[in-house]
Parts: structure tokens; C-alpha cells; sequence
RNA sequence: GGCGAUGUAGCUCAGCCGGUUAGAGCGCGCGCUUCAUAAGCGUGAGGUCGUGGGUUCAAGUCCCCCCAUCGCCA
């Protein structure tokens, strides 16, 4: 019985281009697994989409003068071309400006607040005068209470760094006109989180497999306990609340962001015309989802998505919440807010993907922060990639064309060497997938990539280039070994380096594809033809370090 | 301020329930090889395991204080 593995991948607000930073810690490992656990059979869905309604959007309209959703539009589209570029496997990539979505969203509001885990409550929030609307913490400014810095956000100062309450701003005023605001009650409707706090309690204790910080988080917070949060808010881009005298305020992007994973498998579901498919992965008990996002949201996934599927009721909570570090870039943190960053669709004009698949997943903040540099992206390829694993290839094949015609070589008798060989790929086959499935996903490219080492080895000790020349029997042996390491290479990579994976089939078979094929070292039949080997990958110049590296500091 | 994670060779990281001279990949030195994108293989150097205490016959590995970095919360 295949499993039912849902891949989950983190919303982003789409108010700029995606960075390396963004798809390191969650793209990148979620399409790794996505396609790990489709070439062993399972059913995988994988689904994300753009976040077209968060704060940074709004404000970023608001900075250019045009609409959110103008901007939201704008940026979906670049997230989603390149996300397509670097070959990420998504079934369903879309976003939350849609119809399905906000009646998806409203059905999980509505059917919350009438199970009655939906509360009215009054808050006093900032009100401007001038333009008679309420201001959410981010649209006010103001001194820092702690520091004296005079920019501080409502809700916290750049600066210092502290959490900030927009009442505890000194000369408050607002971001968009400048004006003081004054302070006013607002009703708004509050989640009950509190009474899922035992259910949650209980849950996330035999969750042993999770990372440390996911599963620890989650625990020191239950401990401290859970207090009712604002699920709707003042502000009128966004979904729309489906309750009498809430026509000006809209759910809080949090509720309706992360409820996208459910709405994305639904509309993906149905425009694949099987509208019940979903629930093989929501609602039928053995359907896992594992959610793919960066550590600064863990709460968000552990606590209040898991207690809003709880309060639904019938819906699988998360299987697993892999949460990553952060991806920075030269010690200068990734953000996009800043401007020091290595763009997408910049560097996708210029590199090819699975080398930076590669160099992402080779450095993947995993259990801690990891840095990119362009030093160690040239390094990682020339190094590894070309050297170790494309070489590998390269020269197996080169040998192999050479010398039998372009057609694999009948294999004699295997001695001890041989076996060792063919044992080394089955024992990479489970290393690989043993890693990749416990999402270690380091560990997996490491146990592949020791492979390749062994092949060098094995062809050094074995010199076929040499031994040709008097025996070329056992030359054929040696070489029908290694095409077996080659083809065991390129399943072991394919969820790594889907891109060259391909090409590495179509030079074996003329047949089929690697997906199809499975998670095993598929028979390499003498006699069938092989294609004239073209390097895998291309080695980089040493002069792209500081030539990138002068692009990123600003000419 | 509270909670959580991280801190091990130049770089990226392994080190489970404490136990012989602390490991791997990359980089670096040396040697071998030349089929291969001057790629490969072997070998060597290199570490006060963040700091300071403590427990123990024995501690990166357990306990306590502290420091640094990142995230979350007030």
C-alpha cells in the first residue's frame, strides 16, 4: 500500500523576488522529499502558493502607489516562474487571491465559530483620525519606549529588537499620513486556543521524530500556556469576514495563510476532476503531511494550525513540521528587506539549477544557520559536482564508448571488487533513502555523493583504459560495473538533481525514465546502446566568485 | 526579561545510552596515476571539542554558572 505523504511548502508574501535565503530552508528540502517519496511508490501531493495578503504587501503597495494587489500579482508571478525554473515538483502552485480559496477560508471561519471557539472581544488599537480607519501595529511608527530609536514599528523596533506594543510607542503616529492617531476600542473575534491546549499537549509529546527546536518550542510554549489570539482585523485587503458588522475588517492573514494548504489540495484536487482527493491526505487517518518552513513561523504550524484543524474537526494535524534555519548570505542576513541579497531569477539567467540544488542542499541550514557564499557555490561545483560525480560518469562512459562500440559490455565474472561495488550501491540506496525519509537531507546528499567516490575508486583499482588493451573481457566487467554505479547514481541524485538525473538516463536507456524506474539499481543490459557521454555539469571559472562578489556589494 | 536552538579541524558538519591515540567531506602539503571537464586515488599536517566550575576511575558526551549567535514570546 503506497503511503499518502502530503508536501506542504511555506507560503511567501509575495512583496518582492525570491532569494536564495527563501528556498534553502524550504523549497528546496520539500521538493526533496516530494520527490523521494514519489520514486518509491508513494502518493505524494505537493502544494504551496503565494501569500498575496500579507502586511509586507500592503505596505509595499502603499511605498509604490499601487494596489496590493497589483503588487501581489506582480511578484506571484516571478515567485512562480522561477520556483518552475529550478524544477521544484509542485502539483498545485497558486495563491490566496482566489475564489475557492476565500470560500475554503470562510468555511473553516464559519464552522469554527459556530462550534463556539470563536469569541467576540473588544481591543483598543490605534485609530486615525484623518482618514477614519484603524491602524494594524505595522502601520504606525514611533520612539521606542526601550531605546530611543525614533522608528520604531507598532508591534516591534528594528533597532533593538524588541517585541513592541503599539500603545507603548512614544509620538505615535501614523505610517501613512504622519497623523496621531488616537486609541479606540475595536471588536474583533478571538480563537480559543487555550482549550486545545491539553489535545496539543499530548500530540506534540510523541513527536519524538521532530527537530529538536520544533518539538522543544512547541513544548516550552504549551507549558506557558495559550491565551486567545485576534483571528480578524482591521484592515480591508484580505479575505472577508463572514459575519454580520465585520464588512470593514478582514481574518487575520495567519488563519487564512496557512489554511491555503487545505484550499490549495482542494482546487488542486478538483481541477484534476477527483474533488473528494483530497481527503486521502486530510481526512483518511494513514494520509501524513509534513510541512516545510523557516523556524522563525514553527508556532504557527505546531500550536495554532494543528488547534484550528482540531477546532474543524476530522482533519489530520501535521505529521511533521520541518522547520529550517536560516540561509544568510556572507554574515549579512538574507532578508529582502535589506538589500544585500542573491536573487532568483538574477542568478537563474546566469547558473543552472541543479548545481545550486546541489550547494543548497550540500550547506542547508538544518540545526543552524549556514551561510552562502560564492566562493563555496564555485567550490561545491568544480570540486564535487564536476569532479567527483560528473567525472565519475564522464569517464566510465568516455571509456565505455570507446572501446565497445557504443553498446554496454557483457559482464563475466564478478570477483570481490565487483560485488563490493554493487553492494556499495544498494547499501547508498538505503542510506539515501533512510536520511532523506528521517529529513536529514544533508546526510542523504553525502551518502549519494559517497558513491561516486567509491566508483573512482573502484575504477582506479580496476584501470579498464589500461586492462582493454590486453583482456578487454575484464575490461567489459569493469565497465558494466560501473554503468551499474552510474545508473544507481542517477536514481540516488534525482530527487537531489532532478535535471541530471534525466540526462544521466537518457545516455543509459533509450527507454522509460528515472521516476519510473523506482528506488532500486536498475539491470544495465549488455548490448543495449549508449549515448556519447556530454559532461554533466560545467566548471566555473574561479573569476565568478569575485565578479558576483562585486555585483552583490554594488559595483 | 522569559522560552528554544546552535556553538567540535581554515570551511560545512558527524559524534546514540559517558570509556582505547576526537571523525567525515571540501581546502592545504606530499606521493601515485593519466581513462576522464588538469578530473582521479593514496597519504600527511591541522582541533585548549564557546568559557569557568562540578559529578565520575573516566566527559564534546551528564549537572550548574556564564558568554556568543539566531528564532519565538512578553
Amino acid at each position: 500500500m503506497p503511503r499518502k505523504i502530503l508536501v506542504a511548502v511555506a507560503w511567501p508574501y509575495v512583496n518582492g523576488e525570491p532569494h536564495l535565503g527563501h528556498i534553502a530552508g524550504m523549497n528546496v528540502p520539500a521538493d526533496i522529499f516530494a520527490r523521494f517519496h514519489r520514486i518509491i511508490g508513494n502518493d505524494v501531493v505537493m502544494v504551496s502558493g503565494s501569500d498575496m495578503h500579507g502586511t509586507p504587501t500592503v505596505l509595499k503597495a502603499i511605498d509604490e502607489g499601487v494596489t496590493p494587489e497589483e503588487i501581489a500579482g506582480r511578484y506571484h508571478e516571478i515567485w512562480k516562474t522561477s520556483l518552475e525554473e529550478m524544477n521544484f515538483s509542485y502539483d498545485l502552485y497558486t495563491h490566496t487571491h482566489t475564489d475557492r480559496h476565500r470560500e475554503i477560508v470562510q468555511d473553516l471561519f464559519t464552522t469554527i465559530k459556530e462550534k463556539g471557539y470563536l469569541v467576540e472581544a473588544t481591543q483598543s488599537m490605534p485609530f486615525s483620525e484623518t482618514e477614519q480607519r484603524f491602524l494594524s501595529d505595522r502601520f504606525v511608527v514611533g520612539t521606542c519606549p526601550h531605546c530611543g530609536y525614533d522608528s520604531a514599528r507598532g508591534d516591534q523596533c528594528d533597532n533593538c529588537g524588541r517585541t513592541l506594543d503599539a500603545v507603548d510607542l512614544i509620538d505615535i503616529r501614523s505610517r501613512r499620513d504622519g497623523s496621531t492617531p488616537v486609541f479606540k476600542d475595536t471588536t474583533h473575534q478571538f480563537f480559543t486556543l487555550g482549550a486545545f491546549q491539553e489535545q496539543l499537549q499530548e500530540w506534540v509529546m510523541g513527536k519524538d521524530d521532530w527537530r529538536l527546536n520544533v518539538r522543544n518550542q512547541t513544548l516550552g510554549m504549551l507549558r506557558e500556556g495559550l491565551h486567545d489570539r485576534a483571528m480578524t482585523r482591521d484592515i480591508e485587503w484580505g479575505v472577508p469576514v463572514p459575519l454580520e458588522g465585520y464588512e470593514s475588517k478582514r481574518i487575520y492573514v495567519w488563519f487564512e495563510a496557512v489554511t491555503g494548504y487545505l484550499s490549495a489540495t482542494r482546487v488542486w484536487a478538483e481541477q484534476q476532476g477527483t474533488p473528494d482527493a483530497w481527503k486521502k491526505w486530510w481526512v483518511e487517518p494513514d494520509g501524513e503531511t509534513y510541512y516545510f518552513q523557516g523556524k522563525d513561523n514553527v508556532p504557527f504550524h505546531t500550536i495554532i494550525w494543528p488547534a484550528l484543524l482540531l477546532a474543524y474537526g476530522g482533519l489530520n494535524l501535521p505529521t511533521d513540521v520541518v522547520a529550517n534555519e536560516y540561509l544568510n548570505l556572507g554574515g549579512v542576513d538574507f532578508s529582502k528587506s535589506r538589500g544585500h541579497a542573491v536573487w532568483l531569477p538574477d542568478f537563474l539567467t546566469r547558473y543552472e539549477p541543479d548545481p545550486l540544488r546541489y550547494y543548497l542542499s550540500s550547506i542547508m541550514p538544518e540545526t543552524s544557520d549556514s551561510e552562502f557564499t560564492w566562493e563555496g557555490f564555485v567550490a561545491a561545483n568544480n570540486n564535487e559536482l564536476v569532479a567527483t560525480f560528473g567525472n565519475f560518469v564522464h569517464r566510465v562512459l568516455t571509456i565505455t564508448t570507446r572501446n565497445f562500440d557504443n553498446a554496454v559490455p557483457e559482464p563475466g565474472d564478478l570477483d570481490e571488487i565487483d560485488n563490493g561495488a554493487l553492494a556499495a550501491c544498494d547499501r547508498a540506496l538505503d542510506e539515501v533513502a533512510a536520511a532523506i525519509e528521517a529529513r536529514r537531507f544533508r546526510d542523504g546528499l553525502r551518502a549519494a555523493m559517497r558513491l561516486a567516490q567509491h566508483g573512482n575508486r573502484y575504477v582506479d583499482s580496476k584501470q579498464p583504459w589500461k586492462v582493454v588493451k590486453d583482456d578487454k573481457g575484464a575490461a567489459g566487467t569493469t565497465l558494466w560495473i560501473g554503468l551499474n554505479i552510474i545508473s544507481t547514481l542517477r536514481t540516488l541524485f534525482y530527487p537531489y538533481l532532478p535535471t541530471s538525473a534525466g540526462k544521466i538516463h537518457s545516455m543509459l536507456f533509450t527507454e522509460s525514465d528515472t521516476l519510473a524506474d523506482g528506488w532500486t539499481r536498475r539491470d544495465i543490459v549488455p548490448g543495449s546502446p549508449i549515448e556519447e557521454p556530454k559532461p554533466l555539469f560545467r566548471k566555473l571559472d574561479d573569476s565568478v566568485v569575485e565578479e558576483e562578489n562585486r555585483r552583490l556589494t554594488g559595483e
